[in-house]
DNA sequence: AACCTCGACAACCGCAGCCGC
DNA sequence: CGCGGCTGCGGTTGTCGAGGT
């Protein structure tokens, strides 16, 4: 197959286009359309290649771009496309009208695949990373070896589809950030100790190996926040009282109810396995003016819909365990409404992470 | 003020696939 | 069916500006 020759040619300029090429790029298919991008340039009277002007054009002139930072909603919905499509970045901008791959891609490499690295979650494969914990913390803790933990951690041994479930991670991190920050944690109250998350006791019962290396849609389990609606646990004016109380404001729960919340909170959460936890607010940040809500005409119907997540609780919480979480004071709860700040995008990711495709979603166009 | 480092983003490179001849 | 042209796509590099020393 032979290649096309492009700005190999003498004479043909590469790098950055100035205004003067931009304006005769865009007058010229204002006014005939690209047509054969290799004939463009000439008939355009540009010194470029065919394939620079349509990268040029497709990737910054066309007028239906939208410039400027991701909204919050576009960063779930190329996360979760993501964690379905991979780096199929054309299919994921098809999801997002205004977005070219290329920005997509560049915002997928500066932004969150560092992000998901931060928070220990493998931005490839959207798994937490069991490499980075020291598994035998765990099966070892208390909990683990406990005849009243729920939880069989030894099915997190070769789990891998598993990975779409960031509860794993939380729980990882959890069991050993508490067991390094409060090594009494576990046993002071082995009875409340129980993983209150009728999730994660679910998944792992209801994963039967066979199950377990399906294709990427049946991996991802229906552990989503919208389809826990009973999990109020902590609003903001809850976590205000918290504070109010000097009690551990960066505090989780496992997405229990909310008595089992405060029965945890009140016997068993400490004070230094808070400080490494992030809080999470529940973000109504789709009132902002900033954040005009997005709504993709296959997902209107669906779950799968950035306006869902108004309805969906971040109380319950994330307990990834960030090193800048731990600065953050919950004091001013303003902070996070409204705000898009890295950490803050931290906490959000986490919950990102936990979705379900809508059945209107029809993942299968892209494979 | 000069230099260095790093992040963000635009642009390029090269491969793969489609399509017409 | 094979070949060559063309376009799309994903990975990588280059450039520039901001912030730090």
């Amino acid at each position: 197959m032979g290649r096309a020759p492009c700005c190999d040619k003498d004479g043909l300029k590469k790098g950055p286009w100035t205004p003067e090429e931009d304006q005769k790029l865009i007058d010229y298919i204002q006014k005939h359309g690209h047509g054969s991008w290799r004939t463009l340039p000439k008939n355009a009277g540009l010194q470029r290649c065919g394939k620079s002007c349509r990268l040029r054009w497709t990737n910054y002139l066309r007028p239906d771009i939208k410039r400027g930072r991701f909204s919050f909603e576009e960063e779930e919905i190329i996360i979760q496309l993501h964690s379905i499509l991979g780096n199929k970045w054309s299919a994921i901008a098809a999801r997002l009208p205004g977005r070219t791959d290329n920005e997509i891609k560049n915002y997928w490499n500066t932004h969150i695949r560092k992000r998901l690295l931060r928070m220990g979650i493998d931005p490839v494969t959207h798994s937490p990373r069991l490499d980075l914990l020291d598994l035998s913390s765990i099966l070892n803790s208390p909990i683990y070896n406990s005849s009243q933990a729920q939880l069989d951690v030894s099915k997190l041994i070769g789990i891998k589809p598993l990975v779409n479930n960031p509860e794993l991670l939380r729980l990882a991190t959890t069991l050993l950030s508490s067991q390094r920050e409060n090594p009494e944690f576990l046993l002071q109250n082995p009875q409340e100790n129980q993983l209150c998350n009728p999730q994660v006791q679910n998944q792992f019962a209801s994963f039967p190996p066979n199950q377990l290396q399906t294709d990427p849609v049946q991996e991802i389990p229906s552990c989503t926040t919208s389809s826990a609606p009973s999990v109020p646990c902590l609003n903001k004016t809850q976590l205000l009282q918290t504070n109010a109380e000097q009690f551990p404001s960066n505090y989780t729960s496992f997405g229990c109810q909310e008595s089992q919340c405060n029965a945890w909170q009140d016997n068993v959460m400490p004070s230094a396995l808070s400080e490494n936890l992030v809080p999470m607010p529940n973000y109504d940040y789709f009132g902002s003016d900033n954040n005009q809500p997005f709504v993709d005409p296959l997902l209107e119907n669906s779950n799968f819909h950035p306006s869902n997540i108004n309805n969906q609780n971040f109380g319950f919480a994330s307990v990834l365990s960030t090193p800048s979480s731990s600065t953050t004071p919950l004091n001013s709860s303003s902070t996070y409404i409204n705000s898009s700040t890295e950490d803050e995008r931290d906490s959000y990711c986490s919950n990102m992470l936990n979705f379900e495709i809508p059945d209107i979603l029809d993942v299968n166009e892209f494979m």
